[in-house]
RNA sequence: GGCGGAGUAGCUCAGUUGGUUAGAGCAGCGGAAUCAUAAUCCGCGUGUCGGGGGUUCAAGUCCCUCCUCCGCUACCA
């Protein structure tokens, strides 16, 4: 039987600059959804990749004396350790100067001209010659001179060029139809809100080519002009997917299962992707999901005020699984949330240190000294036993539920309640007074313990995977027994088995003298 | 200006279709325990549920209005 396919794509980043923290948080969360489909059972393709293109890589490139692909060349790596050092499960990484793409691209675009959807007009605008940019009314400014200013401080001019233009208008109600019969293919809601009345509003016309530049994908037939970044960047979740050749092997996985993106690009992924997809012929992504932005001590991170995160600092001090977790427990997923130094080590000690990493620790160090080194024997199950084992079935359940949803933050929380609970059950249960008082029931409830922290670890794996496996580890679960589809009894701890001597999982942290917050 | 969202304990937030004394986590205070990473467990919150008005036997939960914040969007100068 096939399994089910799943197929989830971060945005691809922009590589003007190195990856900071907003990168990051994207990737960690898609990553979490990916891993926790496998962990499911499915087949999965997660992707993401870079966006090399377009006239800001060119502005970029120039400044700094070289050429937009040795700038791409650069920086695109960065982005690469990065994913490396979030330990990302990224199955394909693009990047849209890879020919692949090129041809994607190419084949998309006779698609939609195909379909009579592209035809050639001219593109008018606020000129910059010194940027050699177009900019929108909005990007620019009257100077008190009375000379109107782009966004870089050039004087800009209106002029036109000749371009083509893709018939977005023609797609208002076939949208408007799609967001209506299909709720879920934008989310969060608020954000469905937003583009409906947008595209209501009316749409016109996309101006999709640009002759002022080269760096991009050449228009097929007209190789003066290249694509609009958008068109292209877009393109990339069909190119992994192997588009145009539909009987590429991994075809198997579009239509995309979910587009994870900020909330910024939320207009670009849905409302011109499903026209382009529309006007080509190819299956729409089931859902378009956008992030929130996260922000410094409640502050807008931005370089001029110096308050921006490098993610491999964070990594670095704080321990990549602690960061994970932070982001994707701390912050509900959709919405904007707040990073700062106290929140993280707070979050971090109470969850992981104290309440999983100390339950793994006060009973594994227990099963050490009083049951060989071995896993427990199991008695008979009281009540409050059945009933802890229970909760760590339901709460998958639970996260099924909510990370369907994106609701990263919903599963974490069901999860994380299992171990307090489990906290409360071994205070209750008083396994250290039972030793003197009857050893086998001892044993049944470190087993039990020992059991839930199985349940309670197979269930984080996508959240935090090294130290997820860290505990099973301990737990000498093998490595083909920690799907989803083992958290139940029949995939139990098994009495007897040797385990190795315990090791603390999750470190504490603890402020070093005078140590600057990262 | 239009549309949408939000304003609930010190902090972050839950609060279903209106219905018993408004909840959780974190922080704080007190206690217990000692298996454990000074971790854990138990107990402790009279908060004008943004302000005001209204509907109702009953409103955080519906209606009106005002204030503040945020997002999308349209403009004016």
């Amino acid at each position: 039987m096939a399994r089910e396919k799943f197929y989830i794509t971060t945005a691809i980043s922009y590589p003007n600059g190195s990856p900071h923290i907003g990168h990051a948080y994207e990737l960690i969360a898609t990553d979490a959804l990916a891993r926790f489909q496998r962990c499911d059972g499915k087949d999965v393709l997660f992707l993401t990749g870079t966006d090399e293109h377009g006239i800001k890589m060119l502005q970029t490139a120039r400044k700094e004396g070289i050429s937009a692909r040795e700038l791409a060349d650069r920086n695109t790596p960065k982005f690469q350790r990065m994913a490396e050092a979030l330990n990302a499960s990224n199955d394909d990484f693009i990047r849209t100067t890879e020919d692949r793409h090129r041809i994607a691209s190419q084949a998309i675009w006779k698609a939609m001209a195909d379909r009579g959807d592209i035809y050639l007009g001219s593109y008018s605008g606020w000129y910059s010659v010194r940027d050699e940019a177009y900019y929108g009314e909005e990007e620019t400014i009257v100077g008190e001179d009375g000379v109107r200013y782009g966004p870089q401080g050039t004087p800009v001019e209106w002029v036109e060029e000749e371009s083509y233009f893709f018939k977005l208008s023609a797609y208002q109600d076939k949208l408007l139809e799609l967001y209506e019969t299909n709720p879920e293919f934008i989310g969060p809601t608020e954000r469905r809100n937003e583009i409906a009345s947008f595209v209501r509003r009316g749409l016109r016309d996309l101006s999709i080519s640009r002759t002022t530049f080269d760096w991009g994908v050449p228009v097929p037939g007209d190789e003066k002009h290249v694509m609009y970044v958008w068109v292209d960047a877009l393109t990339n979740y069909i190119t992994a997917a192997g588009y145009p050749n539909e009987n590429a092997e991994q075809w198997r996985y579009w239509p995309a299962d979910a587009h994870i993106i900020g909330k910024d690009i939320t207009r670009f992924h849905s409302i011109y992707w499903p026209a382009f997809l529309m006007s080509a012929g190819i299956d729409l992504p089931k859902r378009i999901f956008g992030h929130g932005f996260l922000f410094n001590r409640g502050e807008k991170m931005s370089k001029s005020v110096g308050n921006v995160i490098d993610p491999f600092a964070l990594v670095e001090h704080y321990g990549l699984d602690q960061v994970r977790y932070f982001l994707l427990r701390e912050v509900p997923f959709g919405q904007d949330g707040s990073y700062s130094h106290d929140a993280i080590v707070n979050r971090t000690n109470a969850d992981l240190a104290n309440d999983l990493g100390n339950l793994a620790q006060r009973s594994l160090s227990m099963i050490a000294k009083n049951c060989g080194g071995q896993v427990p024997a199991r008695g008979a199950l009281a009540e409050a036993d059945e009933k802890i084992l229970g909760q760590a079935l339901d709460a998958l359940e639970t996260a099924r539920d909510a990370m369907t949803r994106q609701a990263i933050h919903t599963a974490l929380a069901a999860i994380f309640e299992v171990v307090a609970e489990s906290n409360r059950y071994f205070a209750g249960q008083e396994p250290w007074a039972l030793k003197k008082t009857d050893p086998a029931r001892m044993e049944t409830v470190l087993y039990t313990t020992a059991e839930t922290i199985r349940r309670i670890a197979i269930l984080c794996q996508p959240f935090i995977p090294a130290s997820a496996a860290k505990l099973l580890d301990l737990l000498a679960v093998p490595a083909e027994k920690r799907e989803f589809a083992d958290v139940g009894m029949d995939g139990a701890l098994e009495s007897g088995t040797p385990l190795p001597p315990p090791q603390p999982v999750f470190p504490r942290y603890v402020a070093e003298n005078g140590a600057a917050e990262v």
